[in-house]
DNA sequence: GGAAGATTGTTGTTGACGACAACAATTGAT
DNA sequence: ATCAATTGTTGTCGTCAACAACAATCTTCC
């Protein structure tokens, strides 16, 4: 039954193996990065599980929102446009045109690259992620509330 | 030079293999997880770019101040705490032990678990740290404005 | 017009990371 | 005392960012 445990802490309590909460952050609190991953991991985690009946991750509804807004754009335009490495890309697109989603057409103006658009199949099935994606969206917004959420998109839209 | 190039884009432009600027989002703006994605993206490589000296990175750090501010902690709370894999802390707290900024003490109530300490050396070494994690939230500061930065910390609280 | 340099898609490697499964040692519960 | 749970550890898998190299092609510049 725990006999002369640990001494003081910088912040507050502090237990050997216990419960796990109830743990001081000191200097942690008070960092943008930290608080951003855990809610990054908590937004993509709820992204893949909201879309899990269409098996679509955030990377490739973003990729195929891109194209579909803006049909013919080069893999180097769009990997630039998202922020994702051009060698991620060919994969990502390789997995999008197995299913349909995506077409590579050769450009007629440049042979080494290739003009990308949606397929029929690809655009009905993006309308229904939309859906979903929005659905997602409204999650978050239960979570960290619907003011601050678009408080949050106006502080980082130059990161867009 | 460029003949009949393509059609209409749901949201604006849209062009071959352009300069990649200039390209629409259309329903991705509006998506917190895209922005929080590029964000946390700009922000850590900013960590890391600032640390680069003492070679830390976010995840070493928190870890670093965790167990300072709460001495005697066990890994698995450390883990709980942060939200990272035990299993990937074992690597972390290797790294950290080989470098002398943390020792595992057997702890005195429980065979299994080890109380996590600084040691001296990581003591000293943690508040250089936490002077040029200082100067990298500044970075953040100007990136998005003090008030911003200190309304995203208010925001994302409840996820730390 | 042709040589030199840049760009595009592609393949491959590296390392950080989250998730998961298994295991031995140990502790807690019944 | 036995059975379930926990702790640290090892290992694997898939995702992801970052780089480097390469062939094909385009652009630039002489």
């Amino acid at each position: 039954m725990a006999i002369r445990r640990r001494a003081r802490a910088t912040n507050g309590r502090a237990s050997g193996g216990d419960t796990g909460d109830d743990v001081g952050l000191d200097a942690l609190v008070g960092h943008a990065g930290y608080a951003v991953r855990r809610f990054q991991l908590w937004i993509f985690q709820d992204f893949i599980k909201t879309l899990a009946a269409v098996d679509i991750r955030p990377t490739q509804y973003s990729v195929m929102t891109v194209i579909g807004a803006n049909p013919g754009l080069s893999q180097m335009a769009v990997a630039k446009r998202l922020g994702i490495e051009r060698a991620r890309l060919v994969h990502l697109l390789d997995s999008l045109e197995e299913r349909d989603f995506v077409s590579r057409i050769p450009s007629a103006t440049d042979r080494r690259s290739h003009a990308l658009h949606l397929t029929a199949r690809g655009r009905t099935a993006l309308a229904q992620f939309r859906r979903l994606a929005a659905e997602h969206e409204r999650h978050v917004a239960e979570k960290i509330g619907k003011e601050n959420r678009e408080q949050l998109l106006q502080i980082l839209a130059g990161f867009t």
